[in-house]
DNA sequence: ACTACATTATTCACATATTAATAATATAGA
DNA sequence: TCTATATTATTAATATGTGAATAATGTAGT
């Protein structure tokens, strides 16, 4: 149990399971979701993204991404516009709307964070992120798709 | 941009989707879902427990574990028993085909954990749990439901 | 131009998360 | 005993996650 306990999954869990509530009350307040809030954060200093893009800035996962957008559209924040150059490709962007809204609740969020990195020191946070950083790099199965041409 | 890329929740989503695909590959192989195993892994070493106690324990969501126990009563890995003394209070335990399944993912589970452990340094990693702790204490909203008797 | 393959966004099927509400049961207090 | 309230598990409604498949389009090579 204390191997379980003690899992990096578990441990991330827990911290999340602490720090989302924040959050979440927080964008319910704007009837958003925190996904939702994620591509209105990236849309809002990014112009135009693809999904691609969208996805890999938000860490959502595209088929995810087709409803949060959905959703988003629907309520005015952003809009879809197919490419020209490459008729697969559809530009996601917030608009005056959705950059206003962002900007409002941006502040929020801001103080949200503060409070969390308030509460170890700047040392201890870098150290942090490190440590993550270093496992990701290290666990990131990459296992290319089509490899067979090397 | 930096704001949001390190901010703790982006910090630990990307830490999660390094990770966690180690983890579901794995349990694929034994038509288990990740939730699912956390039950199992939980049931195997606590004999029966409450679904308050399995929701604590596993970090699941009680409507989620509804919905998760069902599947696994299903394929005769749990079983459900209602307590006498309180007609409430529902028991779930594994089964002995169940408790055989966990032990035999267990190993596997353990590798993953310490090739995860092993990219960085203990006193590293110590850090990180006490940083990431200290950071849940300081966050967790406990705003008890009903305190209005004080 | 045609074929094989790659890429992009989306859909599909299923499992889970989130929040509020509910049914069944328990418990304290008038 | 009766009533108000609390507790436990569950349901309901909606949103998202996960993995596989698909439609539309693009691209390289013949």
């Amino acid at each position: 149990m204390t191997n379980f306990d003690n899992s990096l999954p578990m441990i991330v869990y827990r911290t999340l399971d602490a720090i989302m509530p924040n959050f979440r009350e927080l964008f319910s307040q704007y009837d958003l979701t925190e996904q939702q809030w994620r591509v209105l954060r990236v849309l809002w200093d990014s112009g135009r993204v693809t999904s691609i893009q969208l996805a890999q800035n938000t860490l959502l996962p595209a088929p995810s991404l087709v409803g949060i957008v959905d959703r988003l559209e629907k309520k005015g924040l952003v809009v879809r516009l197919r490419s020209d150059q490459d008729r697969r490709v559809v530009f996601v962007s917030a608009t005056p709307i959705g950059k206003a809204l962002g900007k409002e609740v941006a502040p929020y969020v801001d103080e949200i964070n503060e409070k969390i990195q308030s509460a170890v020191s700047e040392r201890e946070w870098k150290s942090m992120q490190r440590t993550l950083e270093k496992i990701s790099a290290h666990m990131s199965q990459v296992e290319m798709k089509n490899a067979s041409n090397g």
